[in-house]
DNA sequence: CCCATAACCTATCATCGATAGGAAAGGTTG
DNA sequence: CAACCTTTCCTATCGATGATAGGTTATGGG
């Protein structure tokens, strides 16, 4: 474990006015994730999100039951974040196909610009038992990012695709798209071929099989 | 941190002969692996794989540098024991499709059984930069298992197929197992359609696109 | 002005990974 | 046999971490 020199500003801002400890909070949740942007989960202390916040480090237990649930909080926001950026792209004018493959790509897109938060959302291990609260938000979010995604794929399967034959499809293009995110994320080291050429050609087998309408 | 209860034999066993320093090492990596297996890789503590192993603690430090290295080294192990199943299944009779998904079969069914050594495998985050060794080491493990894949996937596409195509092939067709696999593993309490038929498609879609001999 | 309470603190805990330094077993060499 | 060195393994202890206990202080309604 290497002790990684840091300076912090510790302000030690003014307490909060009575009603406004969410408004503390929020600041906790946006220092905790930007402490895990720059270095990742596993090297962010609670005393360092404490200390950038400006407060004392038992403080944070006064907004989060314990640091998983503060972790599982940023992994929902997240989520939520790569929802709004997908749900504007699959609004975007085009056929089916263009708004599916743009809501991919942008999905791609946000893993690969923010690694850390995407590892939160969609790789962070279940907590315990009593830990259930955090994580069933962060699969709540994550089913609500999904079936913004499930709903590209049906408008791109057609009106008469079943229901079933939907979310199977979608579950498995969501799956395939998930697998190369966090692949180039966690091995960058492997000997990859050109990115972007892989990202076309894996979006490519997206849409290159069960396309039921124009098959190019 | 929930302090989990733990009754483990603490048999102290005798010390080991002059050259057989080996030999104790192979025994705190199958202990290790087993209590990964059992708990989770952060739910395991270096006491108590030395317990386990029936030695102190700091003793562990004269055969690891460190935690990671250790788990790192399990890493590589599990990728060894996938790689091994995957060679038996590419030596298989069949045609070239057949051994393909065949691998790919033993894949998913390798991580879906030990999800915890595949999280090691595939999931584990690398180390800082005195751990380089370590993290070398299984992404080499890595490699070498993906380029049984990628065999496969060269008897597939065709002796036609240029080296470049092959890879970018087999990277995609990786990285969507890897990402069926590993969301699965991530997040059980998703809902999943049925699985087997979902891993079925899944399959399906990767020999479904880029086939070039006998395509059904 | 009072005082209930929300907001926050200091002190401290057990546990973690890791280091320091020494004990003891066992082969090797005189 | 005795001296010695190397390998194996130990106890004691460190700083850092997540978490708890219990007290303090400011805020704002009455």
């Amino acid at each position: 474990m290497l002790a990684v020199i840091m300076l912090v500003t510790s302000h030690h801002l003014p307490r909060k006015a009575k009603g406004q400890g969410g408004e503390r909070r929020e600041e906790i949740l946006d220092h905790a994730l930007r402490l895990i942007s720059e270095s990742g989960v596993h090297n962010v202390s609670t005393r360092q999100i404490a200390t950038a916040v400006g407060i004392s480090q038992p403080t944070l237990y006064a907004y989060f039951p314990n640091r998983h649930a503060l972790v599982a909080e940023v992994g929902s926001r997240a989520f939520r974040a790569l929802a709004a950026r997908m749900r504007k792209d699959a609004a975007a004018p085009g056929s089916a196909q263009d708004r599916l493959l743009a809501v991919a790509r942008s999905y791609i897109r946000f893993g690969l610009e923010q690694p850390d938060a995407y590892r939160v959302a969609f790789m962070l291990e279940a907590g315990s038992a009593e830990d259930k609260g955090g994580d069933d938000a962060v699969l709540a979010a994550g089913i609500e990012t999904f079936t913004i995604h499930r709903g590209c794929v049906a408008d791109y399967l057609g009106p008469a695709t079943d229901e079933a034959e939907i979310t199977l499809v979608a579950q498995s293009m969501w799956a395939s798209l998930h697998g190369l995110v966090s692949l180039l994320i966690a091995r960058p080291g492997f000997p990859w071929v050109d990115r972007e050429q892989l990202i076309v050609h894996h979006l490519g087998s997206l849409v290159g099989r069960t396309s039921p309408q124009s098959t190019q």
